[in-house]
DNA sequence: TAATCTGTAACAACTTACATTACAAATATT
DNA sequence: AATATTTGTAATGTAAGTTGTTACAGATTA
């Protein structure tokens, strides 16, 4: 199982978004902080815009939540940029044999279990809030006691 | 997230070697139930073997489980054929810039949440044993009551 | 009008998944 | 002992997915 880094990037930016909704944050300032290409972050934009998550406008450069991050789950933004299908998630071997008790009845054995470890998935992550994981950011960030410039 | 099809092919070996442990069960014979190459299952056979949970013999031919079906689990299985590793999981941007309050955070922010979340899918799949799956696979074909070949 | 930024298309490099052929090593059968 | 069967594993090819990059059209701001 493997999840892309698109996840963590997008929780990069909704992040930067969220904890400093002063600073004018670009495709451009965020792949520098999140270590990538600009256009990784614009798609990432557009999948995040699209599951109604992000406002974004071309030319403004200001980016904004599309609702409170107290209403933002890590559930949220991994259904943005990856797929909560579970036939996606977990990938069956296809042409198993029908004339076969196992072959046959493989598929409609697993699903329900597959079904729920993707409900299990989907709960713990539903959870934790953007609100949440800012509050965390900002308890490090005090407890460093840094006067490290904000982005950079 | 995608899981590969070695997992289910594997749940579906151990399925046919716990359901029916007269039969003698060779690659070959799972291969064409599974609807693969042979190769293929003795890759998965290896990876059980290593796991603990399966027992083969070159040119024996009779695999046969290395514990009670009460004792085997999906995430046992998911484990010999999958990496149970957060960071294998779920994989993190790199470069992340250091003097970026976000960059320089997020992945000790993320971690323990992605840490619950592998925990959740663990606690999930835990459950479900393969004296679990043999009982289903029975009712199925029982509730069916087909008079078919067990393979085919 | 000029500068800035998002939105996308196109393409290359890299990795992974799956299928297949081939053959050595171990075991069973005769 | 000889032969057939089966696992174990290496090597290879192919297809698909991921990430990085260039390029440019379209929207917005100043």
């Amino acid at each position: 199982m493997r999840v892309s880094t698109q996840f963590s990037i997008a929780v990069h930016v909704m992040l930067m978004i969220a904890g400093f909704p002063d600073e004018k944050i670009t495709s451009e300032v965020a792949a520098e902080s999140a270590g990538c290409n600009p256009v990784i972050i614009r798609n990432v934009f557009a999948k995040l815009k699209n599951a109604n998550l992000l406002i974004t406008k071309s030319g403004k450069g200001k980016t904004t939540l599309a609702r409170p991050d107290t209403e933002i789950t890590l559930w949220d933004i991994y259904c943005a940029v990856e797929s909560e299908e579970t036939e996606e998630i977990f990938k069956f071997h296809q042409n198993t044999s029908q004339t076969c008790m196992v072959g046959s009845n493989i598929h409609s054995l697993l699903a329900p279990h597959f079904d729920s470890a993707v409900a299990a998935l989907k709960a713990d992550f539903s959870k934790v809030t953007l609100a949440d994981l800012k509050e965390e950011l900002y308890d490090t960030i005090r407890s460093k006691a840094s006067e490290d410039e904000v982005f950079g």
